[in-house]
DNA sequence: CTGAATCCCTGCCGATACTG
DNA sequence: CAGTATCGGCAGGGATTCAG
């Protein structure tokens, strides 16, 4: 990975791999977004009622943020009442190791430091 | 991961492993601070010639944040000049994998969708 | 040389209210 | 049901200046 053109690099730029990645895991609640993705399609009322601090209007951002971010996938189900629902693109399910070795860094980090300060 | 007591959660808290890590990566230039250790031992002066855009202020907070975080350790020189140096820790060694799989994705994902928009 | 203190500015997040 | 509009508070990040 230092191996790689792409690495030349001096500062924070949007075209760096592991950019791209944190961008989109970028803010509060994602990856807890994503997680309830990862056990497959929701729809905004069951992401509300899993998440429930979580407000309509950050739902709602998370949810085009990573639609645009090419993680979920829109459904629009025509009829009345309107139902949308959101599924893992295959990006997005690729994901899935991504968060993995993020749990498993800060899982061994609880056990070396349990608390400092 | 899913199968795991500490994946029960409803809010972001401070004790998901995955928080840990994305804590620990947090804030701009911070993956850039770490790829430079993770081609060895860096002082002060070195970091800020490698990152010449990166002001004094924020690498400081960097370092301080990422010693905190107990991905580095810092070494006081005694005598004149003052000089210190930094190195990974063993636990910062680890994030090497996590990184990667950083870059992996994001790599993968320049692939899928070269630019949207 | 290696930072810490201060100031300002921007962008995120949350709450509330409203629409197709 | 599934969002958008608006507003306010607060924390992050940059520039500059000062200190051990």
């Amino acid at each position: 990975m230092p191996d790689d053109p792409r690495a030349d690099v001096t500062e924070p730029t949007p075209s760096c791999p592991v950019e791209i990645t944190l961008a989109a895991l970028h803010g509060r609640w994602t990856t807890l977004v994503i997680r309830e993705f990862l056990q497959g399609d929701r729809t905004f009322t069951e992401l509300r009622h899993a998440l429930p601090a979580l407000s309509d209007k950050v739902l709602s951002d998370r949810l085009a943020h990573l639609t645009e971010a090419g993680v979920l996938a829109r459904h629009r189900q025509s009829g009345w009442p309107p139902r949308v629902s959101y599924t893992l693109t295959a990006d997005g399910r690729r994901l899935g190791p991504v968060l993995q070795a993020l749990w498993d860094w800060g899982a061994e980090q609880q056990l070396s430091s349990p608390e400092t300060r």
